[in-house]
DNA sequence: CATGAATGAGCATTCATTCAT
DNA sequence: TATGAATGAATGCTCATTCAT
């Protein structure tokens, strides 16, 4: 048996790698540019191997996102046992969310700006982990509203709200890098905070809006 | 010279013509899977009359992008001139390009979420159309912190900011128009109001903003 | 009667327009990249302009080729009346050739080194041009052995020779103009005086045979 | 192992197939006008076939002139062995070189008249066979110059003079066999012996020079 | 498990040329 | 006389994929 895990162990490796690479030249030489051969041709092995991993290209292509979607996943998850207000976290996550995006943009093309290729099959590509993702913006306005710091809002309603929003600014800063936009980090805060005020119970304190 | 004009006119609608079936097929396929050859066969032309009208694909779709743009430009150029205060006329075109962008997918995904093949050359695909679209949010902004619904916010940050918001909202419908989102009224509202909430100053009375 | 005269005349300025923009279009880009199209627009008429005046491209090629001829033989012809001894006549002819190819390389390829596209049909490219232009290598070999300068050789055969020899030098110089020759100059003397020299009565002076 | 073998002979006789395919048509239609597919079409495999096997059209091209001068080396190489003195052997040489490319029109005409695509990149096609071909005819020469055949010459500028001698004579053949050349022995040999005689000490005996 | 060989389909673009006007 | 509009054919090359081994 011990070899039989090796081998599977193995496997489990070369296909880590084939994403690897697929994601590296992603990024490097942006998407459309990627193809099977050079993928091949980065890890050392024949392209007809990279067949023996994934049914074809879209089935690479979504594996690549639902890593993505993981790694996102991951690192909300981390972010949410720090401590800290309902309010910071949810913050806090939003930011982390922008910049994982300007960190990964070919990434956060692949997974969220690259419409299915068969609309009616699938929702959103790799529907459980983006759902398992979304949960934390919903956990994050649900605390909100339960410790009073929103307004008794409905929870979907508002989480997709804001996801929009931070989709958004996120979307404009990957598809369009060079324009010309204000400082970086004034106008994450600035979306963030203005998406949040606009849900935020009348007594709050106004300090973390920015002039 | 009614043969010439009657050929000028002819010119244009086969331009018209193509720059049409090239937006069908550049949202229904990506523009990365649209060739010139299928933009022919779809008008029933040959390959080459294409470039008596285009220098390239990539003329082609800044046509393209430009008449979109110049179509919403024209939108919230109407919506501007009705009656109305300035929050409710920044509302009213966040709204406008919403739909716009709802109303018409496809030139929405061409011009908004489909990035430029050469990305070191220009800033925005259809630069100016695209600054005169974008000023109407940056003068609505603008009156609205004149008259003092805002609170004395930077401009063009808030500007970028609101924009981000609504385009995130319209690229995730767009883009995945199958998902489980909530009712598409109530979602844009609370989108609008929400980002719109954030920038408002202190003493405003909470009518607008939904439940 | 006028019109007529200057219509032919105009007419014939157009054609000459046309050639000389292929001729300089050949020169600057190289024979194979020149396009009808480019001749068109370099004159500022349409394509379809040329098609009056010349056949095909085939046809316009063999009228440059035609003119090229005519320039050497012109040429050709004013330094067969300068003053000299035949045997500095000849010389001097033998360089006039090579120094014609190497200021005009591209019409000396299409001229000379590019096969003539249906073998059977035509011997040379522009035949009769060609043949008046060799008369002059003939005339030059003929009056070198009437004056005692050559031994008796036969005229053809020599001239034919001599031919070949300059020709080699024009066409290596012009195909692989990058390739480390020796001096120029040095190189055209040498193979001139060196191929006139196998021909020459046994009492020659050596004067003219550089080391 | 067998099957090892077997396959890489396979392999070479394709690609052997394919060089003597593109040769055919180099030589028939012109570089310029073979395309990789006419190419294909003639050895009945795909146009990509023959991508697996040559980088890109100029790298068949180059192998394709490879071969042929290694072939002319090959032929020189072993006329060089056989006894004769100095004299005799240049001569022979350079009579070999001459009917190498009358035998192989086609092949000379795509290895010597055919222009480098990129004339910056590399002085000559397939410069070291190239080199070490001429190589012969410095070596003809110097062991002429030594021998006190030739005069005391630089064999450099000899030797490139004496090839563009017989380079012309075979490229005139090659281009304008129709021509009404005289008798293909006299011309070449004429030729050979003028060139040849240019250089020759004084006291040489004229008995190879023909009438 | 992995591959070497091969392919059919496709790409953007350019060409020489024609035809109706 | 000249042209604007149009085209069919072709170009070199790359792609994702398959199949026999």
């Amino acid at each position: 048996m011990g070899v039989q895990e090796r081998r599977a162990r193995e496997k489990q490796e070369l296909r880590q790698e084939i994403l690897q690479a697929a994601r590296e030249l992603f990024v490097r030489e942006g998407f459309e540019n990627v193809s099977m051969r050079k993928i091949a041709e980065k890890i050392e092995y024949s392209p007809t191997t990279i067949y023996l991993y994934f049914q074809d290209k879209a089935d690479l292509l979504d594996c690549i996102c639902d890593q993505t979607l993981s790694n996102l996943e991951g690192e909300l998850g981390r972010l949410w046992h720090l401590p800290g207000d309902p309010l910071e976290r949810l913050r806090r996550g939003m930011r982390a969310y922008i910049e994982f995006g300007l960190t990964h943009p070919d990434d956060y093309r692949v997974a969220f700006l690259t419409p299915c290729p068969t609309p009616t099959e699938q929702p959103t590509r790799c529907n459980e982990t983006g759902e398992r993702t979304f949960d934390y913006m919903r956990r994050g306005v649900s605390e909100c509203v339960d410790a009073g710091v929103f307004r008794p809002v409905d929870v979907e309603v508002t989480s997709q709200a804001l996801w929009a929003a931070i989709h958004g600014l996120t979307a404009l800063l990957v598809t369009y890098p060079q324009y010309h936009w204000v400082d970086r980090d004034t106008l994450i805060d600035t979306l963030i905070d203005g998406a949040i005020g606009g849900f935020r119970a009348r007594t709050h304190t106004a300090d973390h809006i920015p002039v």
